[in-house]
DNA sequence: GTCTATAGTTGGATAGAC
DNA sequence: GTCTATCCAACTATAGAC
């Protein structure tokens, strides 16, 4: 535990921050306890941190990351549209409610980054990585199930984020499961709704189509 | 602002703690800082609160009432029913977006209130007295347009209350009125697609129901 | 690079005069 | 009921020995 180049070292604290404030919670991530739970000394966490905030920041970048790379990596095939957008929110869901404690770390963090200017590219960079990831998904879930969609991505793609931050607030506040799938239930429907069909090279069809224009 | 009954102390410093905090957050929100605010001495809020914790359960349950209560009152007369929510979520956006501080501090709460067992009962009430506001909205809305939901109530009104969320999250992160108000667009739609059409006495009028069964 | 020790702040809570 | 004064705990940050 002794002697690490720097670079692995913040590694390390970061992933112990990442573990105290999920478990604890935002206010509980002091540089104290951060220290403690990486087991080092005070000192060493402002050796390679110059205050908290860039502590802070370091961390938030990297649970953002771990929380939207996970779930979004894995699709399904090809099969009926409906079919493959239901199951890729089922998917999705086992990523988010196996990880109530960073779910919820990222909501502190949210609203920690909008009241405190020194960290504000902080919900700036969770914006921007979430859209970028709904987007992704949204791509992905249209070429699987040969698909287009009725709105432009990037409207789609803030009303999926939209929508998941919903449900996943909901479910942190009553703990119901099965009403959070409930809800990606009618999300499903939703996103079926807003979906025409397309040949596999990205070709409408439109003598199936539900509107030839748009 | 000398010997006031400890009820109306108590009014005054809740208020106090409801603008210090919507104004600079709920790490900003004090016991000394509500003193401050009130224009007491910090002994005097520690004799009409217990703790801090006390104080800001108050201030919770008071900013979750204002939050909800004004927007939710006024509500258009008869008309076409997309047309009526459309202006109903239109009323209900105006009263947030007034508020952007409030809106944040609600949040905060929140995520306090999920990290901090003493102040467990400070989510569990926004949970509840949100999703009753939902439910008048809900039902106020299908007797002005005349129409009935095809969800069970309790299933719509946790739907508006995660979509609002969504929205608001949204907008307090990137501040972009014109997104959030097409997200409230689409959310309009979704609503006329899940209502359908009943006689003003509240039964269903079969020739133009899309689903007589339901 | 890592440790201990400590300076300097801030904030919750209480005691006691008025 | 209200004020001032004070205690005590916890935290960020730095200095300096090793």
């Amino acid at each position: 535990m002794k002697r690490l180049p720097i670079a692995e070292r913040r590694e390390q604290l970061v992933e112990a921050a990442i573990a105290v404030a999920s478990r604890e919670g935002i206010d509980a991530a002091t540089v104290r306890a951060v220290a403690a739970e990486a087991g080092v000394s005070l000192g060493v966490v402002h050796y390679c941190f110059q205050d908290k905030d860039e502590l802070l920041s370091a961390m938030a970048h990297e649970i953002t990351r771990q929380n939207l790379s996970q779930s979004l990596l894995e699709m399904p095939v090809h099969g009926e549209p409906d079919v493959i957008i239901e199951r890729a929110l089922d998917l999705l869901w086992g990523g988010i409610s196996a990880t109530r404690g960073s779910q919820l770390l990222s909501y502190e963090l949210t609203t920690y980054s909008m009241r405190h200017v020194e960290v504000r590219q902080v919900s700036v960079n969770q914006y921007l990585v979430s859209h970028e990831a709904a987007s992704q998904f949204l791509e992905t879930l249209a070429r699987s199930a040969s698909i287009a969609w009725t709105l432009p991505i990037e409207t789609m793609a803030r009303l999926v984020v939209m929508m998941t931050d919903g449900v996943v607030l909901a479910w942190l506040a009553d703990g119901d499961d099965a009403a959070a799938r409930e809800n990606l239930r009618v999300f499903a429907e939703f996103l079926s709704g807003h979906a025409r069909p397309v040949g596999a090279d990205g070709v409408a069809l439109p003598t199936r189509a539900r509107d030839a224009s748009a």
